[in-house]
DNA sequence: TACGTATGAGAACAGTGTTAATACAAAATC
DNA sequence: GATTTTGTATTAACACTGTTCTCATACGTA
């Protein structure tokens, strides 16, 4: 099979033009993207996302607000965009957490304090994410996979490894982590809900009281 | 100290006239605020808080939108009205299963199921309740008390008692009920936010699971 | 030069929560 | 019984919202 087209040394100056102006216009638009995506977070983080319109997100960056609908579809999309940004965060904190040396009880440890911390620094995110908007936890655009699936799996993953080497007891790796997910969950979102009463203080003695829970559960044993 | 007004044996016809009318008028008027609570309860609960406007709220009962504004101040207090509604049959369902016979132990695990059970039977209540707009928890309006504290005094007074008969491990009994009620949480939102796959045969296994990591924790102790 | 295309803006649409002005009936007062 | 006051419901309007249509302008291409 002869190749159509073969490399050619030599670009004619034309077309190298069309390439670097082409290459130009591109890169504008896509910071053009990004500043959007920005300024919406920037807002969406601050006031929430319906105490924002279109049109002030347009105002903060200088353009008509129909602009903005030649970058995101509409406006969920522009939030499915952020929420996906805080998802990537996510996944991050829990990834680099879940490399701390040590044996998988203790990396557990690590992933779950790391869950927390991540909610009450970014509690909008977390709102966004976990709490308003849940319907794009396990959403699929545009060929992205649900992008709370990765960080989950990091949990399995270390679930999986505990009780294969017996530090956890028996049992399905997907239960186990999904109780120990829900527990995060709880107290995060319990925090970010009643701050008032989640004073850091306050809060390691729940975390405390929660790995207790645990590791060697809640009833004395010895009665 | 002579009394104002001796209590009159007989009232005039036209205050008797008066007296009714008035009572007559009022019970209209209540009757007409349950209406609309009702409807904007059935319509919030079917398609969401911003999915309804006021005008369809009215239109379903067959008045005018601004007739609502005469019963509730705005779109949010109607909201907050039926939030207290659900919470009203929260505390009924958790005070409920408080009574069940047995050890301060078996009753909280009673409470807990209950717990589960109403945010699976009435997942937008609960969504509404806990998860969207949880601003309404601790909010207290016109000399109603905050809403939320009732049922989480169930369930504190439960752990008190278990913790005094030695069935728990000795500790604050508030710390350890908002780990239970954070527990409790993150399972009952978690399944909401994602029905597929808390099947009700899943769901046992979590909960029975969690039952077993609070009872006598997750670790095994054998190794 | 002419042509097609990408990028932006303005006007407009249907709808939102909410308020001001107004009509009307019932109650209270003379 | 006539008249004033009060309570109730409606219509019109305001300042917004997300979104779309139409149009102008600049740019790459021929």
């Amino acid at each position: 099979m002869p190749q159509k087209r073969r490399a050619p040394v030599r670009q004619s100056t034309a077309e190298r033009i069309r390439h670097v102006s082409r290459a130009r216009r591109e890169k504008a638009k896509e910071e053009l993207s990004r500043n959007i995506l920005q300024a919406a977070g920037a807002l969406f983080l601050k006031h929430g996302y319906e105490g924002i319109s279109m049109r002030q997100i347009a105002e903060k960056i200088g353009y008509s607000a129909t602009t903005i609908y030649r970058h995101y579809e509409n406006k969920d999309d522009l939030l499915f965009a952020i929420v996906y940004e805080g998802f990537v965060k996510f996944n991050q904190a829990l990834g680099k957490a879940s490399k701390v040396s040590g044996d998988p009880l203790s990396r557990l440890k690590s992933v779950c304090a790391a869950y927390v911390m991540f909610g009450l620094k970014n509690p909008i995110y977390y709102q966004l994410m976990f709490m308003q908007r849940f319907d794009f936890l396990f959403e699929k655009r545009s060929a992205q996979q649900a992008p709370m699936i990765a960080s989950f799996e990091v949990m399995q993953q270390i679930v999986t490894e505990a009780i294969q080497t017996g530090r956890l007891k028996r049992g399905d790796p997907e239960t186990t982590s999904t109780v120990l997910w829900a527990v995060g969950h709880g107290i995060t979102s319990l925090a970010i809900a009643d701050p008032k009463r989640f004073s850091k203080r306050r809060l390691e003695e729940i975390m405390q009281v929660t790995m207790q829970m645990i590791l060697s559960g809640l009833v004395d044993a010895r009665r």
